[in-house]
DNA sequence: GCGACAG
DNA sequence: ATCTTGTCGC
C-alpha cells in the first residue's frame, strides 16, 4: 500500500513529545469507515541483540480469518524504549512493512495503546493519524488507567478510566485469563473496536492478527500458508 | 520525592 | 522486547 514515510524522526524525548502534542488533536474516535472486510495486524521484534528492529504486517480476511498477505521489514534500532514513546521506536519499521503490502487493509490492529496513553497518542493512534486509516490498540498490559473488577466470562469488558475520561476497555478475550487493554486508535469508536477485537479472537487470549504478526516479527513458529484460515476447522464450524 | 511504566 | 525453568490443563 502507498504510504508517506517521514525522512526524519524525533531524536529525543523532548522532540517526540512535541510531535505527540501536535498530532493528538487529529485523532478521531468515532466510526469513520465504510465496510471492513480485511484486517491487518502489525508488530515488532528484535534481532542482533536488539540493535535491529524487525517489523511484521499480516492481512486477514473477515470473518474467516484467512491469511491473505504478509510482509517483513528491518531497520537499525535508534530510539530507546521509553514508556509512552513506544511509537518512535517501532513505527518507522512498521510503516516499511505496511508499505510492502499489495492489499490495502480496511483496519489495522496494533500491539500497544491507542488513546489509552498519557497524551492520548499511543502507537495505534499515531499510526492511524499518520496514514489516515482506522486503527485499534490492543495491549497485553496496562500503560495507565484504573478499572473495576472484571467478570471472568469471555466477552466481558469494563471501561478503563484516566482523569475522569474513558480511555479504553479492559476486555476478557478468553474465560479465566488475563484481560486485554483495548483502546480506539483512529477513526473508530471504543464499542466498535471491542467488537472487531472479539471477531479476531475466536480461540486464544490474543487476536489472530496480533498472534500472526507477533510470530512473523519474532521468527518463532510456522505461519499458516497464505490463503488458508488461521484457525482450525473445528473452530471455523463454531463460527457458522 | 516516590512509585508506575504499552513493547 | 528477550531469556529461561518449571508447572498446569486439555
Amino acid at each position: 500500500m502507498k504510504i508517506d514515510i517521514p525522512k526524519t524522526w524525533p531524536v529525543d524525548a523532548t522532540e517526540a513529545i512535541a510531535v505527540q502534542n501536535r498530532l493528538r488533536t487529529r485523532v478521531i474516535t468515532t466510526d469513520q469507515f465504510k465496510s471492513i472486510t480485511t484486517v491487518a495486524g502489525v508488530d515488532a521484534g528484535f534481532e542482533q541483540n536488539g540493535t535491529v528492529i524487525r517489523a511484521a504486517a499480516v492481512v486477514l480476511q473477515l470473518p474467516e480469518l484467512t491469511l491473505l498477505e504478509q510482509a517483513i521489514a528491518h531497520r537499525p534500532t535508534t530510539f530507546p524504549y521509553v514508556p509512552s514513546l513506544l511509537s518512535f521506536r517501532e513505527m518507522p519499521t512498521v510503516l516499511d512493512a505496511l508499505a510492502q503490502l499489495t492489499l490495502e487493509p480496511d483496519l489495522i490492529i496494533c500491539d500497544g495503546a491507542g488513546i489509552a496513553h498519557p497524551r492520548r497518542l499511543g502507537i495505534a493512534s499515531h499510526l492511524g493519524v499518520r496514514i489516515d486509516k482506522p486503527t485499534i490498540g490492543v495491549a497485553k498490559s496496562r500503560l495507565l488507567g484504573t478499572y473495576d473488577e472484571l467478570p471472568p466470562e469471555k466477552g466481558a469488558w469494563m471501561p478503563l478510566m484516566d482523569r475522569g475520561e474513558r480511555i479504553g476497555a479492559v476486555l476478557r478475550s478468553r474465560k479465566d485469563t488475563k484481560p486485554l487493554y483495548v483502546s480506539a486508535g483512529h477513526r473508530i469508536s471504543l464499542e466498535t473496536a471491542v467488537d472487531y477485537v472479539m471477531q479476531c479472537t475466536p480461540m486464544y487470549r490474543l487476536p489472530e492478527t496480533t498472534r500472526l504478526a507477533d510470530r512473523l516479527a519474532s521468527n518463532r513458529g510456522p505461519m499458516p500458508p497464505v490463503g488458508t484460515s488461521a484457525i482450525s476447522k473445528a473452530q471455523q464450524m463454531r463460527l457458522f
